[in-house]
DNA sequence: CGTCTTATTGATGGACTTCAATCTAGGTGG
DNA sequence: CCACCTAGATTGAAGTCCATCAATAAGACG
């Protein structure tokens, strides 16, 4: 497939025009990668970021003792490690992937000179950077005031607003990773999501079964998800 | 006092040539504030950034039953609210002033207009954006992995790479916030903070005396800094 | 010197972690 | 086709950390 398409599929690059995306294109590198592997970890030297193309990602900090915390689960169109090249020169975080795909890879000075040459490219990055700061915030903020059953209820909403399927007032999703992982994003234990999932399931605000959730009383999920603990 | 050396003061600013700084200068709003006094809410409409120039503030998100959690103390020199007018056009979080001072407000649209002329504004900015960036990843993984212990020892042993003496290896240093402040940076109850303050004291890692300390043994604070209860 | 805010201390309960055992589902090979 | 294997998920029991409430103590300040 040709790059240049992959390039506009991405919110960084929208209002570029064509010639601005095949200067883009040619600093462009492309990197495919397995299921499990390891794209950067926490501390590598960061010499560009990336852009999604296919396959699923996550973000996260790895403590000492191996437990991990999600910060962001990448998905196509995305970009990611935008942040790292301008502070220190490390990746932040680590990337593994869930699933395999291929992501284009952004050099940190060649990106540097388009930014110079057309301020689009440096506007768009302040924007995507803007909304990296504002989830995390809301991370933090929920990390401190809320409690699991709280945090659970805002991410079955949020997953529910990008797909779900609705009928009567009665609406259906999957939450798309493994209880570990949603766990590990949660900011708690496996062992505590499933407690709570099925704290849901005695109140009757969800159904169950695998990975799929359907969502019986919204508003009592909604109620959940503001509560602050 | 002059507007061009006040702005000279940050970080975002500098390696801009006198006539940038003065054009920068052109859009710039003073603001004083009393203590007290909140500058803006979360949710507000975002309609710029913000240079402090005097004082001191906080930027904290606060939960419907009043409590907050400290996301980050404003200390002179430091922009403030970058991120805000570039995502949705609000505040996410709230500044509220611990001591009066001033503020220079850069508002949306002149700031814009810089830095389509001018990368270097832009770039500066990404920068800055970068780094509380790499600031929140690190509170997010604090409040995931770390205890309170963990979390005030990470903040005492940054607090005297900031402002401290030392001798003999022992090293004084202060809080430079009220207790209060401080669990609420730490994303805890001001009792908790107490309670792991005499903790320190009983092993013999610190002494404490209003908002004086007296680092005794950093080797066991930094132990309990890495550490990842 | 009283008043108001801030800090400390004790007691209690709740939320979550951890360890360990069991259960389930999906994939593989005999 | 089914038994087996393994990673993931669930459940129970015990213990830890922390929040909360309430009461006291200590500073700050007019």
């Amino acid at each position: 497939m040709e790059l240049v398409p992959l390039l506009k599929n991405s919110l960084l690059f929208s209002g570029l025009n064509d010639a601005d995306l095949a200067s883009l294109a040619a600093i462009t590198v492309r990197r495919s990668f397995a299921k499990g592997e390891t794209l950067f970890s926490e501390g590598d030297e960061a010499t560009g970021f990336y852009l999604l193309v296919s396959g699923h990602l996550k973000l996260c900090r790895v403590s000492s003792d191996g437990r991990e915390k999600v910060l962001h689960f990448v998905r196509p169109g995305e970009t990611f490690a935008e942040a790292a090249f301008f502070g220190d020169g490390r990746y932040p975080a680590e990337s593994r992937a869930l699933e395999a795909g291929e992501a284009l890879f952004l050099p940190r000075q060649g990106f540097m000179n388009l930014m110079e040459k057309n301020p689009q490219f440096a506007l768009n990055l302040v924007v995507s950077l803007s909304l990296s700061l504002r989830r995390f915030a809301r991370q933090i903020e929920e990390l401190t005031f809320a409690d699991v059953a709280s945090r659970l209820a805002s991410f079955l909403i949020k997953r529910a607003s990008e797909q779900s399927t609705s009928y009567n007032g009665i609406t259906y999703l999957e939450l798309g990773i493994k209880k570990g992982e949603l766990a590990a994003q949660l900011g708690t234990a496996g062992e505590t999501v499933s407690r709570t999932f099925r704290k849901l399931k005695e109140e009757g605000i969800i159904e169950l079964d695998g990975r799929k959730v359907t969502v019986l009383n919204m508003d009592r999920l909604q109620q959940l998800a503001t509560r602050q603990a």
